[in-house]
Formats: C-alpha cells, structure tokens, sequence
DNA sequence: TAAAAAGACTGACATATATCATAAGAATCC
DNA sequence: GGATTCTTATGATATATGTCAGTCTTTTTA
C-alpha cells in the first residue's frame, strides 16, 4: 500500500518550518532534498522494527506516528506520538546501534526518507544544524526521565489524565470550552501510552465522562474540563 | 567539606580512559585541563538541583553521584548512577535548558568541574568529538526508553532483581560464585532506583535472602544467585 | 448482506504493593 | 555513654489495578 507519490523538494514542503530542517542553509537543504523519497503509508504498517539497522532518517510530512517497544511480556509501550515535523530514527543512527524501538502509522501519513550519507554529510559540514539536532535529543532525554518518574510515582489514574492533556495539546481542536482530541486511537494503544491494561482504561475513561471531565464523540475524545483533569493528573500540583 | 584538592593534568589523569576524553587530540586535553577545576564532595552533599542553570559539565574522577528527579509527591526517581568517567550535566548544556534532574554524592567523590566555554568550545572545534557525546546522548535516550519501558510493564519484584544485578555489573567484585555489590545504598535509595517503597524493597529482599539468591555482608549485598535473579528479573526470557 | 473478526464495555475476583503502625538495631550527637 | 535520631525490619490492612470471562457493538471480510 505504500507508493511514492510525487517529491516536493523540501525548499516548497509545507512540513519544513515546523522541522529541524527550518532554518538549514537553502544548499544544504538541496543535498538533503535531492536525495529523498516521499512515500505514502497507511495506518498500521512498520516503518521501522527494533532491533533492525537505520538506513537514514524519516521526516514527516503529514500523519501520525507510534514510536514503541514491546516488551517481554509481548505488550507494548508507546515512547511517543510522532506527527509533520517531526524526525524519526536520528536517534539510532547518530548512536550507532540498530533501532531501540519500533514505529508504526497510527494516522495515514506521508513521510520522506534522508539515507544516512545525505543526512550525515549534511550534518558534518553544518555545525549549527549539528546543533540543533543535538539539542532535540537533549531535550528527548529530559522528556524521557519526566515520564520514568511519572511511571513510578503516579498512579494510573494520574497518568491517564495526564496523556489525555498531551493528546489535548498536540491534537487538540478548540471548540468554546472543550477540546476536542482530533486523533483516533484505540483504548489499547491509549493503555499503551499510559502503561496499563486496556480494561483500566475503558474503565478510567467512563468515570472521567461521568465526572464530566470528558465526552465522546463517535471514535473521538472530547476534553470538556482541562481543569478537572489537571488536578486529577497530579494530586499535589 | 568541598575543597580544592591539587589540580592533576587532565593529561595525567587515570580515570580519563573511562571518559568520553579518553581519545582527544593532546591540544584539546590541554584546553580542558587548563580550565578545570578539582573538588572532592563528601556523601550527602549535592552537586547540583533540577531546575538552577548549568555552568560548565562536570567529570567524576572518582567517587559514586545519583541522578535523581523528584516527583510531585515528594519522593525521589533515581535515573542511574554515575562513576568515574563518567560526564555529568551535559545534556542539560547541550539542550541549553536548565538541569532537569539532580545530582548528589553517594559516595565520597572527585569532580572535575570544567566551564561551559571551554567544552563548548572544544566540542566545536572537534567534529569527532562532538558525534562521540552525542552518540552517548543517543545511546542514554535509549536506555531510559528501556527503562520507562521496564517500569510500565514489570512488577516491582522483577524490577529490584534487575537493578541488583545491574549493580553487580557497575560495582561487583567477584569472589567465586558470589559477586559483592561494593557499594552502600540505603534501602530507600534502592526503593528509589526501582521506583517502589522502601518496605517493599526490605521486604524482598529478605524473600531473595531467604531464597538464597543474595547475602548481606554488613551493609553490602552479595549476589548469590546471578542466574536465580536473573529469571526473575524477567519471567519471559 | 450475512458471517466473522475486532474492539468496546462490564462484572467478578485475585493479588501485588502502598500505607500505617510499631519495634528493634545502628549510627550520631551532645 | 546515654539520649536521640535514622535505618531496618515485620505485621496488619486497604486498595488500585491486573486478569479472566462474558456480552454487546462496530468494523471488516467474503
């Protein structure tokens, strides 16, 4: 199901400003644009699998996608969404080891490819850019010890709440008071997200519609009480 | 209690080859090693607080720091432990943000301060360098995936064999079958490495101890038992 | 469009682990 | 060296959450 479907160059892609690439040099962006490949995925498919050998970076154009690992007991933990702007793989490629984690299409998505060599190339000769990216991964590693913390120290209720706030801020479309999450995924991907079992979740998220803090809109959540859910994510903010 | 204690080149210094200096060009070591400074931390003591903005990066010498975030309820998240060699506060840097995690003395330590200017400066005039930190910057992202990962979806008994045995790894000394964990950690620093509550790492233990897969020796554990734990740490491998 | 599969939901139940309380040892302090 | 504080230990108890089982609903398939 996947295909290329066309190739912007990355000087005309929309995607771009909300990228790492957003302030690289227009020469460099030509190195990386002329060795691209923008393709087409459908939700469900693998762009990558742990444990296999990076080959470039991906950079998305447009959907979503689930960064996770699937742990010994078979289940999976989703590190992160991923969705336009966003790189993938950078991690395993500049660590020099294969893929710590697995990414799959949660929403259709139009993602382009950067081999290794453009992508490195374009790195050693622009420190800046080098820079930032080193940035970006700092950054990642702060966000992660945040949500190790979280896993141990709150309860699933809190983090639940929590993940609901997230998928807010980065899905979110305002409606007056509510927010609605304009993202589909299940309630076992959200247990994913979360790190809990599927029928927590179902059972969470009724009590919070009962408590009025959310609503639901066919497949979709509906945040009718930030608030609410703020206190309930964390007891003692 | 913090002093000055002598300025040892870097160029002499013994636990270099363990640091990410371990292969920089003469220059480069001088450079740092001319704007360095050594101090000696007694246990207790903190190096630095979530939150205050980084300086300069500092290089364990000798000595055990934890690095530890504390959650909203109060309680502390051990991120990992750091040993001779090993770099600290340089993601902070790097992500230019302020320390997103804390880190105390364990056990009684040498650091080797070195400002802000001179690392930056020697990381950008040195490409190899600069991809070497950064390649343990991706390699740290992945094992704290790994790590929320084992958080979310082990139980708490799986997690302390785990921890006890990565302890064996970092300060065991090997005495014939038995390998003593040369390192004192407050039951309570444990809780925090493993993310429970101090009674219920007590309590655990004294199920390993009474199944014979660890001893106390004083205020040391010995592992016994490394493959006993082993199973344990992870019921699916 | 009927059948099958997947997902959402609800209930019953088991249990790991947090919390609280108390006490014994060990370390620290005047 | 006795008092005080911190750490380790153990027991009793509560509860959040995982697991299993079953039904209903929605989606996919053929």
């Amino acid at each position: 199901m996947s295909g290329h479907s066309g190739n912007t160059p990355c000087e005309l892609c929309a995607s771009r400003k909300f990228s790492l690439f957003s302030d690289l040099p227009e020469q460099h962006v030509c190195t990386i644009s002329d060795n691209k490949n923008l393709i087409s995925h459908k939700k469900g498919q693998i762009l990558y699998y742990e444990g296999t050998k990076p080959l470039g970076i991906f950079c998305i154009n447009s959907g979503v996608v689930k960064i996770y690992k699937t742990a010994s007991n078979g289940k999976e933990q989703i590190i992160h969404l991923s969705q336009k702007g966003d790189f993938l793989g950078y991690s395993a490629l500049l660590g020099e080891e294969n893929y710590t984690n697995s990414a799959m299409i949660v929403e259709d998505a139009k993602i382009c490819f950067i081999p290794k060599e453009a992508f490195l190339t374009t790195l050693s000769s622009n420190t800046p850019f080098f820079k930032r990216i080193t940035k970006a991964l700092s950054h990642e590693l702060g966000v992660m010890e945040e949500k190790l913390t979280d896993a141990t120290q709150k309860s699933i209720r809190e983090r639940l709440a929590f993940v609901l706030l997230q998928l807010g801020n980065s899905y979110g479309v305002e409606g007056g008071e509510s927010q609605k999450i304009d993202l589909v995924l299940s309630r076992e991907e959200i247990a994913s997200m979360v790190g809990t079992a599927t029928e927590s979740v179902i059972r969470l998220l009724s009590e919070f519609k009962k408590d009025n803090l959310i609503a639901l809109e066919g497949k979709r959540i509906v945040i009718k009480d930030r608030r609410g859910l703020a206190r309930l994510s964390d007891f003692y903010a």
